[in-house]
DNA sequence: CTTGCTTTGAGGTACGCACCTCAAGTACGT
DNA sequence: ACGTACTTGAGGTGCGTACCTCAAAGCAAG
């Protein structure tokens, strides 16, 4: 009743330990024949492998490296802060994290940093990066020395990763609009603030925010995109001057890096209690946006669980183990002033 | 700079192995002088224990049941999948879970169903029972017994459960509210459909949507709750009455049980596609609500989260382990059309 | 038959820890 | 100072697996 381990195996196949181990660990110099024998006794045993006792005898450790984007994203530094923390937890026994920030805008740079992680010191990379045709090569060229490759965030979706960690961004910009057009009563316009930084995932979005718009809130017309070149001052004159002259605005959508530009000129103008605002990402500005009512909702996802999946995930592909995906989904989180977590 | 061991403890501690053993895990015959030297070395060196040689060295299995409501209820059937899904996976190395089927509204069988449970074949308990003297009393002695102890879904607050894994009802209930608020435009009526199965949890969230509504929302009013008692016939009759004369009625709230029938009512009756109606836990039935329209929200806890969050907790409760809170909150989540999972 | 190759067995050590025994040590009260 | 506790050390075994060595066996071709 009890768990086979690889001592029952060989009995049953009629085998020596030693086979059953280089059947289990893929090593050479074992007959067809027998290999088939002994996957027969794992199959009528049940035998399933003891993972952590597998580690434990290989003295694993799992190296992983994080490259993030640099510079000051509240989103991005909460990723990184829970990345260190579920490092720190029991989850990542046997574990070292390590994260690289590289700058977004500078494609090269990215790549110079690729170029510095190598299969000698690292079994898995986790990247938040946009895709170019270089990083497209670095990252063929770190599955060519066999390490694990996730997306993280933003997809990379031409390249030979193996997974993508993350939500799709259309679906998060048609939910978007789906609040905003349920939210909003009456005709009117509403303003897109978009960022740059992660170019595709904010077109996705807009694609996505503006598919439902049109289809089910055509009352509703959504205005050109704001881009704000993380260009704080440009992007603060031009919102005053869109909110002070506003005739029909009735609605803000927010992606992400401008969030906090976007609730300090509501603060600056009056009559903007009005409008109802939906912002991207969890933060500390948004978290309190909600709390005092100058934003509707938040959409976003869970660094927690980004970071934590990643992890499982990286460690499973390493492993080849199977990767349990419900608990890996990343959902499209909405967060309103009453489900705060 | 790798992991210390136990080892290295006793050589920093000047000990033997065997009295850092002893420390470790709390044996007696360590006089307490010696007992603060391990102490300091396991401080002085950061030593973190590897939680799975340990497991495998004491060959530890752990032995859970889970006790859950029987009869036809969507989500907890879904929440018994889940939990065995979670049994199946790696997550659940060592660990064999067992669920019980109790009637929720029979006091008596739910005690003797806690009275067959002992210390003797098992290592912890998860309770989804409504709470009860007699409850409180079988949990009481479960905990003399030396089992863990985790109210799951449904708090059990005055009883000596160690933990809770859920929602916060009147939070979820406050939720609801708001949805309902920002969704519905100008005055009216809204429904509330109850259910008896987990009668403190309806009452909190009929308290949270109840108080939102009011402070925010004063144009709308909640109508007293139907109360289902699980007769479906006699609820189906009091909806298509109520739908039937319908004059201000504008959304109806409903509270888990009495979800399908709510939507087949009004399938049944025309001119309900500008109710708003928001429900409870996403099931095949709510999920078909939201895909048609018919439903406009769901507010919900991830049942895959509950099971495999109180695998973990359960576990770590028995090695007094702490607990890594941010994973094992269970969020509140809003599914719409467009964010379904 | 020999030679050279591949396949298999037997056995050991290691990983980090739990838990046991036995002997020797120390502290305490009387 | 003595007996009676209580403390501590040394060492072993086992958990399930990985990985290594060496020898033996099997097989095919020459």
């Amino acid at each position: 009743m009890k768990k086979p381990t690889v001592h029952d195996i060989a009995r049953e196949a009629g085998v020596s330990l030693a086979t059953v181990d280089r059947v289990l660990n893929a090593r050479p110099g074992v007959r067809q024949i027998t290999v088939d024998k002994v996957r027969a006794a794992i199959e009528a045993l049940g035998y399933i492998r003891d993972t952590s006792a597998a580690n434990l005898a290989r003295n694993r450790a799992y190296r992983f490296c994080y490259v993030l984007p640099e510079g000051p994203s509240a989103f991005v530094e909460a990723l990184r802060g829970a990345i260190q923390e579920a490092d720190a937890s029991q989850l990542a026994d046997r574990t070292t994290v390590l994260t690289r920030a590289v700058p977004t805008h500078d494609p090269h740079a990215i790549v110079t940093a690729l170029r510095g992680l190598s299969g000698e010191d690292l079994d898995g990379v986790a990247l938040m990066v946009p895709e170019t045709p270089q990083v497209r090569d670095a990252i063929a060229r770190l599955k060519r020395e066999g390490l694990a490759v996730v997306a993280l965030v933003s997809d990379l979706p031409n390249t030979e990763r193996d997974y993508f960690i993350g939500i799709k961004s259309i679906s998060a910009g048609r939910t978007a609009a789906l609040l905003m057009g349920r939210f909003i009563h009456g005709p009117g316009q509403v303003l897109v603030v978009s960022n740059s930084m992660r170019a595709r995932d904010s077109l996705e979005r807009r694609l996505g925010f503006d598919a439902v718009l049109a289809a089910d809130f055509p009352r509703l017309e959504a205005l050109p995109s704001i881009e704000a070149f993380d260009d704080v001052a440009r992007m603060a004159a031009i919102l005053d001057a869109v909110l002070a002259e506003r005739d029909g605005l009735r609605g803000i959508y927010s992606m992400e890096s401008g969030n906090a530009v976007v609730l300090e000129a509501m603060r600056r103008c009056s009559g903007t209690q009005r409008l109802t605002v939906i912002a991207h990402e969890l933060t500390p500005a948004t978290r309190q946006g909600l709390v005092e009512g100058t934003l509707s909702a938040v959409i976003t996802q869970n660094v927690g669980h980004l970071a934590r999946s990643s992890i499982r995930i990286l460690r499973n592909l390493c492993d080849g183990a199977p990767i349990f995906e419900p608990q890996e989904r990343i959902r499209i989180e909405i967060v309103l002033r009453e489900n705060l977590p």
